[in-house]
RNA sequence: GCCCUCGUGGUGGAAUGGUAGACACUAGAGACUUAAAAUCUCUUGUCCGUAAGGACGUGCCGGUUCGAGUCCGGCCGGGGGCACCA
């Protein structure tokens, strides 16, 4: 089965190895549900055109190693890959070319794909699934009706980028300085009608939950600071114009309320026009125009400087002492987050101070520390001062009798706010999932939501937007899952259609339809009406959903990829269940995994996934810089291709590297030089194996009858134990070190038992399987493939020694060492000390003070 | 500004509060060879010393401890994330 050559080519070996495992389905995941099964994932790749970088291996790798293990640990392993393939570079592409964004990311996945299997992976190829497989998205269309029907997915006006030269939506990154990054055009804020998740209805779930599973505390935090829950007070302050209600305000500090002195609502806060005074509108129409330009990401670097704002003219009234206070608008408040007005209390808040002392606002300090200098603004603890009744009580005591105070009045309630927004989820773009939506008329969808057959898949309260060009309210209903996928139309330009919608609009034929609320059926409008009474007229939904989408659920496909009738068994998601590790890079701590989060825990609400959160066990491999230390990138030329080492190395001694280049998690350089130090560790083995003419090394006793000195036994037991742990632990620099040491162990050995040298290979086969099966092979291994043979166990016994090291100390310094039998006592031990040489001199005249014994360890001798 | 991380030889890194520098790279010396490569052996933190040996040493300053790379406080530096969130 293996190769013949005498030297360790792996140019030949490699391939060989790939081939047998594919010939074998050695990696097929059986659902198989007699055994324990573990689910070992990578973030799958979006496939680029640059091709896999040098990072992509690194997370691979680790993960390969795991499933390996496990699969010799006797698990049954579910170790997938596929590709995240809707995406914007594709689509540009297309515009430039004119070209299908589906051949670009055919071509871009086969290159992938042929670079990933030249590292030998064990991923099970027959569970591959790619987004914009029609057959993978009608799930991902299906679970966005899920979605729909709940409620939490509704139409609103929210503000994107728009290049009016270019006549398209950019994203954020497309924009830069200001300007387009195709063409240099200017970009303007500019409304348009988006779908949005209602992500915010899980907050507090999402916050919650993140108790329950293992992920890195860091990544963690992140997801608390995204979320960002505060408790604070509603408080409403009356407005001196009575006709206009009140002016609400969200605040952490009602204790503050006595120092309020002015308010300030958002530019986009619907009470600005009816606050402005005559003499104010023009300053404050000018003032919103400018605040509308800028992204909420400008408002905050351009306020590092100095803060803008106008006055409004009006007053309101502090509900606690009736003062009467200023209204401004300012764009350093947000319409999205609590209210869109605050309270401005300049004293406590450093960003009123800085607008108080700008426009020359009256401050008034309200919580005193009881420190002598106390600095404007002043945002710790304190006693209340100047606050009449409440004088002299503690902050937090303030803030609960305040509140109750409000509360009593009716004039306030303590809340939650959160600084999670809702999940902006359509993009203005052709290569992306269609909404399964149809635009209706009011009486058309009445007559749906009559209709037996659609009522059930519509929301308790319809989902609406009105055209305001036309003046009428269309309502989205749903298209029938049975019809799903709903399948993106060939189009003549991937152009957008010029006025804000995707290029789909321009497709008359697939947008505008007879559809038929009995079965779901449709066809286009420019055929006359069908007959029967229960054909309506639509327009379909021209936006498409953003990339996160796809990834959101493909966890859960992998379990049952090829399913046509659910998008995954129950039984086979109860046997599977969630991934039980979780390895991708940091940059997805939040958005990805939130994402992915909510969808699960709506699947979970739905009972068609029976666990609440996606991902038990998360890891974030760290990033290879360059050579040089950088972040490797194009332009500084310090970018790493994995198929050079490949075609140098081998990609045994690849992975080994990458692994042994320090700890999974830590950010560090490449250094070309480590390479050789690890492909020599491989020749070593090799040579250690075979003779130079190939044959099994004449050192190595196939009968194993050897007598192996019982340091060399030792050595071997620890090894097996460390390179477990270290698997287990993704600690798999020191795991490689440890299987250096043995190898240096082994080249000494004058003989050595094959029945040792097999299981060394069994160690090395997660790392670099491709010598390991073919070393394996030569020797005459117990199976045909290494992967067959269960992992090694140690034997404690041989792992305990007779003697131990005792390190000798005086006050701390190391002095002496020397062997005493385990068990030794202190006295013992103090005793050999004593007389030992090295110690003598140092305790000659001194007082003993006092002495420490760790046994098996150290004596520490403290002298005066 | 806030949050999170990391600072150890010439280099990558190792070290449950208990021998700092495992393992590897680089460099040097030697063995083998006609020679070279490969391989093997030895040396390789700094300083003093011919040596034996000693002193110093984990970014800096302090603390806890018999004992600190590790724990605590403060500072300096690198990297990452978030940011007018009331």
């Amino acid at each position: 089965m293996a190769t013949h050559c005498k030297d360790y080519e792996f140019l030949q070996i490699e391939p060989h190895w790939q081939t047998f495992w594919e010939t074998h389905h050695s990696f097929r995941a059986v659902d198989d549900t007699s055994k324990p099964k573990y689910y070992v994932l990578d973030m799958f790749p979006y496939p680029s055109g640059a091709g896999l970088h040098i990072g992509h291996p690194e997370g691979y790798t680790a993960t390969d190693i795991i499933a390996r293990y496990k699969r010799a640990k006797g698990f049954n392993v579910l170790h997938p890959i596929g590709w995240d393939a809707f995406g914007l570079p594709a689509e540009q592409h297309a515009v430039k070319t004119g070209t299908h964004p589906a051949a670009n990311t055919a071509a871009n996945i086969a290159n992938f794909k042929r670079q990933i299997k030249a590292l030998g992976f064990s991923y099970d190829w027959e569970r591959e699934l790619a987004t914009t497989d029609e057959k993978y998205f009608r799930w991902t269309q299906w679970i966005f009706l899920q979605l729909f029907k709940r409620g939490l997915a509704y139409v609103d006006e929210r503000p994107v980028w728009w290049c009016p030269e270019l006549r398209t939506v950019l994203a954020n990154e497309e924009v830069v300085d200001g300007k387009s990054e195709v063409g240099g055009f200017p970009v303007e804020r500019r409304n348009l009608r988006q779908w949005v998740l209602r992500i915010t209805a899980y907050a507090e779930r999402l916050l919650a939950d993140l108790k329950d599973v293992d992920w890195p505390d860091s990544t963690k935090r992140m997801q608390e600071a995204w979320i960002g829950r505060s408790e604070g007070a509603e408080v409403s302050f009356a407005l001196e114009n009575e006709k206009l209600g009140a002016l609400k305000v969200f605040t952490t500090r009602p204790d503050t309320l006595f120092g309020c002195t002015y308010m300030v609502l958002a530019p986009e806060h619907p009470l600005v026009d009816a606050l402005t005074t005559s003499e104010q509108r023009d300053a404050i129409a000018a003032y919103r125009r400018q605040a509308a330009a800028k992204s909420d990401l400008d408002r905050t670097d351009l306020a590092k400087g100095e803060k803008t704002g106008v006055f409004t003219g009006s007053f309101a009234i502090n509900p606690v002492n009736g003062a009467r206070l200023p209204v401004w608008v300012a764009d350093y408040v947000l319409m999205g987050y609590g209210t869109g007005a605050i309270m401005a209390v300049p004293a406590h808040d450093e960003r009123d101070y800085d607008f108080a002392v700008q426009f020359k606002l009256p401050i008034i300090q309200v919580i005193d520390s009881g420190k002598p200098d106390q600095k404007l603004p002043f945002i710790d603890d304190g006693k209340l001062i100047n606050s009449g009744p409440f004088n002299g009580i503690d902050w937090n005591e303030a803030k609960k009798r305040l509140t109750a105070d409000l509360a009593a009045k009716g004039r306030g309630k303590t809340t939650v706010n959160y600084k999670l927004r809702d999940w902006l989820f359509s993009r203005q773009r052709y290569w992306g999932e269609p909404f399964p939506i149809i635009w209706v008329t009011e009486s058309d969808y009445a007559k749906a939501a009559a209709h037996p057959a659609s009522a059930a898949d519509l929301p308790s309260s319809p989902v609406t937007y009105k055209d305001s060009a036309t003046d009428t309210t269309w309502f989205a209903l749903p298209v029938a899952a049975s019809t799903l996928p709903l399948v993106l139309p060939e189009v003549q330009s991937y152009l957008p259609s010029g006025n804000g919608e995707s290029p789909l609009a321009n497709v008359t034929e697939w947008l505008e339809i007879w559809l038929n609320l009995a079965t779901g059926a449709f066809v286009p409008a420019s055929q006359p009406r069908p007959d029967g009474c229960n054909w309506i007229r639509g327009r379909r939904e021209t936006n498409t959903m953003p990339q996160w989408a796809g990834s959101c659920w493909y966890y859960l496909r992998f379990i049952d990829p090829k399913n046509d009738k659910t998008f995954a068994d129950p039984k086979l998601l109860a046997y599977w269940g969630v991934p039980d590790l979780y390895v991708g890079g940091a940059e997805h701590a939040v958005l990805h995994l939130l994402y992915a989060r909510f969808w699960h825990k709506v699947l979970f609400d739905l009972g068609v996934v029976p666990q609440s959160e996606p991902f038990t066990k998360l890891f974030h491999q760290g990033i290879i810089l360059g050579e040089d230390g950088e972040k490797m990138s194009k332009s500084r030329g310090n970018v790493v291709n994995p198929d050079t080492i490949n075609t140098s190395h081998g990609t045994d001694t690849l992975r080994l590297y990458l692994m042994f280049l320090g700890p999974l998690e830590a950010m560090k350089p490449w250094n070309p030089n480590g390479i050789e130090g690890v492909h020599r560790f491989l020749q070593k083995i090799w040579r250690e194996c075979l003779s130079r003419e190939g044959e099994v090394n004449s050192k190595i006793t196939l009968d194993d009858s050897a007598a192996e000195s019982a340091e060399f036994v030792k050595l071997f037991h620890e090894t097996i134990k460390k390179v477990g742990d270290d698997i287990e632990n993704l600690r798999f620099n020191t795991a490689i070190s440890q299987m250096m040491i043995f190898s240096n162990a082994l080249q000494k050995a004058e003989r050595v038992n094959r029945r040792t040298v097999l299981g060394f290979l069994q160690l090395l086969a997660p790392f670099a399987p491709h010598i390991a099966e073919e070393l394996w092979s030569r020797l005459g291994g117990t199976t045909v493939s290494v992967l067959q043979a269960a992992w090694p166990q140690f034997d404690p016994a041989k792992l305990v020694s007779t003697e131990q090291k005792i390190i000798v100390q005086i006050n701390g310094k190391k002095r002496a060492e020397f062997l005493l039998p385990v068990g030794s006592n202190q006295d013992a031990a103090f005793a050999v000390a004593q007389a030992h040489s090295d110690v003598t001199p140092y305790l000659v005249g001194k007082n003993l003070k006092r002495v420490i014994f760790v046994p098996g360890k150290i004596l520490n001798i403290v002298i005066e």
